[in-house]
DNA sequence: TCGAATTGTTTAGTTCCATAACAGTTACAG
DNA sequence: CTGTAACTGTTATGGAACTAAACAATTCGA
């Protein structure tokens, strides 16, 4: 089993929790690190790739995806309004919401931010072969949905 | 593949991190509310594990252990010591240092919060066989250990 | 038509964590 | 020995990432 002269995570390591989060913490410290340059954070780029992958949805919308309150999102659209990524259109048909429209420069952007994030990507999981990444993506999805009945 | 229409994390999908911290941030709101009453956060309760798996620990072994600043220490075992779980005490041979041991109430308390925490993870990860579980913590932990070599 | 619900927003507050500096103590090179 | 480097716990400060509550404007529904 495990040797206490050795092993100081002698109670913690059974805990599929305490695993997570310092995976989690490690990986989002390495993200953090490779897009300080860019001066985005996990939050603002997730955004970012909703508003590209879904053009037109609204906050509220976004703020639901992400799992995150509709007060939060404003500033971070407002980062990305900004910084011209992304722009808040009126709706015809309601206005009370807004559309977001990622801009050209955003779309371009993006992409360039997807290859840093596959870079960081690669470097983080890199212990891991192919399958073992499928299965910990699987895994990862079931534990998120096996929650909440959406 | 996947529908536009349904799947709104068209671009977010693919990517490892996303789903690690969605499912970090599913689970930790989980141990929040049931550890709500009993009023620990995850850090308290992984220091007091620490504490109670490896009686004697210094507080920046357990710093480091824990993977953060000893200055984040501080306040955290004046917390577990203000509820008399843990306690500081002075080692003989060097005067800077001050091993931290479990009381015997907190040892006591370890216990009944272990079953808290257990109830927890069964509830957290239901979707999970043991098969799928123990593969998870095998490759969060490879996940981990494959970025720093300690 | 009038109350309920929704949208974006502001304000305020919480939690968790890092960075920098500090005084006291120990280790060590010369 | 001696002076310097390193380590310990600690404080103060601040930032990042949220949440909760309230708000006006708007739309929906009975």
């Amino acid at each position: 089993m495990s040797d206490p002269e050795t092993d100081p995570e002698i109670l913690l390591r059974d805990f599929l929790g305490y695993h997570l989060k310092r995976a989690y913490v490690t990986v989002h410290a390495d993200f953090r690190d490779i897009m300080g340059d860019a001066g985005l954070s996990t939050r603002v780029f997730s955004a970012l790739a909703m508003v590209v992958g879904q053009q037109g949805i609204t906050q509220s919308e976004l703020a639901r995806a992400l799992g995150v309150e509709r007060s939060g999102m404003v500033a971070l659209i407002d980062e990305l309004e900004g910084a011209d990524l992304i722009r808040r259109e009126p709706v015809p048909g309601d206005r009370r919401v807004q559309a977001l429209q990622p801009t050209d420069r955003g779309v371009a952007r993006f992409d360039e931010l997807v290859a840093l994030v596959r870079a960081h990507e690669a470097r983080c999981f890199a212990g891991l072969d192919d399958t073992e990444k499928d299965m910990l993506l699987h895994l990862l999805h079931k534990v998120r949905m096996g929650g909440v009945t959406t």
